[in-house]
DNA sequence: TTTTGAGTTGTTCGA
DNA sequence: GTCGAACAACTCAAA
């Protein structure tokens, strides 16, 4: 027998923190029936493996969270709008809260359904809770969407000491009865092939887990965020990314505590706040340019001669086989992890784009696939900017150089040895470029290039200037005005 | 409307 | 070894 409740439906915001949609549920006084619902629709918003492995995890963990408080995480499969009907009418629900999601396809469903529900007389209301400013409410003096990071950065920081954050939920109201939930389990969201080993010991997905990231993050890292944040031998970032995508933190909370934990912010403080400026920025363009996970934002690119058919290139790239130790390290931690350090990520991405000159789309779906912090905002943003043709891009004579780059952020060598063993008894001088070093050196590790490690499969200086003259050939002649 | 200064994360070359 | 300049031209954002 239905009587009133209010309906929490959640997505990016698996949490109890911070938490506007369950804030007004409660408000309401009603019981509350929190609902996840999984579309098995594909598109950009189809689930990567590993980020599927993540959502498990995470679910799990806010299920339990809420059954501590004596509510429960409903779980639903279908198309949202017919699972929010059944929903309904199941329960004799007359309000439905949500956060809202800024994905091009996530808008236009959450406005179609918006007006459905309210059509119906229910009470619907979305709330921000991702991201600090929402894209709508930024924009230049004359009224247009900002396209480079320092201005807009610059125009919105002021109003970080005013962020404020909810507090978490500690009680919901449960309704006489409980609609039916689907097994987790029968989703299927964990792999049939068991590649997910190294993930357990490097990532705790839920809120809990979320919090202790920041904690740990604010304890030490940051304060030399500046330099350490560019070594990946070393834990110097905060690795919250994967947190923030499925909301288990939200930004606000982050930039809360950092400034009542540090007060006046120091200045690798700042730098890691400008990445978390970095996250907003990307869905800023995203919402304003939502066309960029196809298209390059710069239209000149359009008919950038990407190498098509490159499949024993792309092969060795995705399995780590490059012959570039700081290319496959990256590859391998990617694979092994579901995440790869930042720098590592340009370094692997100005590879793929410029050394092999394969398309940044490419890079941006394997990586959509294997990442556990893939975010299609973030994910566009980061391949069109190290491909040279997004928003405040890479200048385009800002070819990686991949040993160089080596050298500079793993002296030691250390985060190579982690991830290509093979080469682990090489002294340093060679580890990033074994191909010169001596014979003897090369026995001594053990190392027999082309067997048990792969030489390398382009030259950099010559990909470098072929890739320099594939940049000459987009740019706008004369010739090309008539 | 026009002008001006600037633009995440690099590399190479030559002095 | 270190340092500064060149590497294009364009577009953005503000004055």
């Amino acid at each position: 027998m239905p009587s009133d409740c209010s309906i929490v439906w959640l997505q990016r915001d698996l949490r109890l923190d911070d938490q506007p949609a369950f804030a007004a549920a409660v408000a309401r006084g009603q019981p509350v029936i929190p609902v996840f619902i999984h579309s098995g629709a594909g598109g950009n918003g189809a689930l990567g493996s590993a980020s599927a492995w993540w959502l498990h995890h995470s679910l799990t963990a806010l299920g339990s969270q809420l059954e501590n408080i004596g509510s429960r995480l409903i779980l639903r499969s279908g198309e949202t709008q017919t699972v929010l009907d059944q929903l309904i009418q199941e329960t004799g629900a007359t309000a439905v809260y949500w956060s809202r999601r800024y994905e091009p396809e996530h808008i236009v469903r959450e406005q179609h359904l918006l007006s459905k529900l309210r059509q119906r007389g229910l009470t619907v209301a979305r709330f921000n809770s991702s991201l600090l400013f929402e894209p709508g409410e930024v924009q230049t003096r004359t009224g247009t969407p900002y396209q480079v990071f320092t201005p807009f950065w610059k125009s919105v920081s002021p109003r970080l000491s005013a962020i404020s954050a909810q507090p978490e939920i500690k009680a919901l109201r449960r309704p006489a009865t409980w609609p039916a939930s689907e097994s987790l389990t029968a989703w299927q969201l964990l792999p049939s092939i068991p590649w997910d080993g190294g993930f357990y010991h490097r990532w705790t997905p839920g809120e809990a887990g979320a919090r202790q990231r920041l904690k740990q993050f604010l304890k030490n890292a940051v304060f030399q965020y500046a330099t350490d944040r560019n070594h990946p031998a070393q834990t110097g970032t905060s690795r919250l990314s994967p947190h923030l995508h499925f909301g288990e933190i939200s930004p606000h909370r982050i930039v809360l505590e950092l400034h009542q934990q540090l007060g006046v912010i120091p200045d690798d403080a700042r730098i890691f706040l400008s990445e978390i400026g970095w996250r907003e920025f990307a869905h800023h363009i995203l919402y304003h340019f939502p066309q960029t996970p196809q298209e390059p934002l710069r239209k000149v690119f359009q008919r950038f001669p990407w190498n098509q058919n490159q499949p024993s290139e792309w092969r060795a790239w995705t399995h780590g086989q490059t012959g570039y130790p700081i290319v496959d390290a990256g590859m391998r931690e990617l694979w092994t992890t579901g995440w790869m350090h930042n720098r590592v990520r340009m370094i692997v991405g100005s590879f793929l784009t410029k050394d092999l000159r394969i398309s940044w789309y490419e890079g941006a779906r394997w990586f959509w696939d294997t990442l556990v912090d893939a975010d299609l905002a973030s994910n566009t943003l980061g391949w069109q900017w190290v491909g040279g043709c997004g928003a405040d891009a890479a200048p385009y004579f800002r070819i990686f150089n991949p040993v160089s780059q080596g050298e500079k952020f793993d002296a030691t060598g250390d985060y190579v040895r982690r991830w290509v063993p093979e080469l682990a008894r090489l002294s340093n001088p060679w580890i990033h470029q074994p191909w010169n070093a001596p014979d003897w050196e090369l026995t001594q590790a053990g190392v027999r290039l082309g067997e048990t490690y792969p030489a390398p499969i382009v030259d950099h200086a010559k990909a470098r200037v072929a890739a320099l003259a594939a940049f000459q050939s987009i740019k706008v002649t004369d010739s090309q005005c008539d």
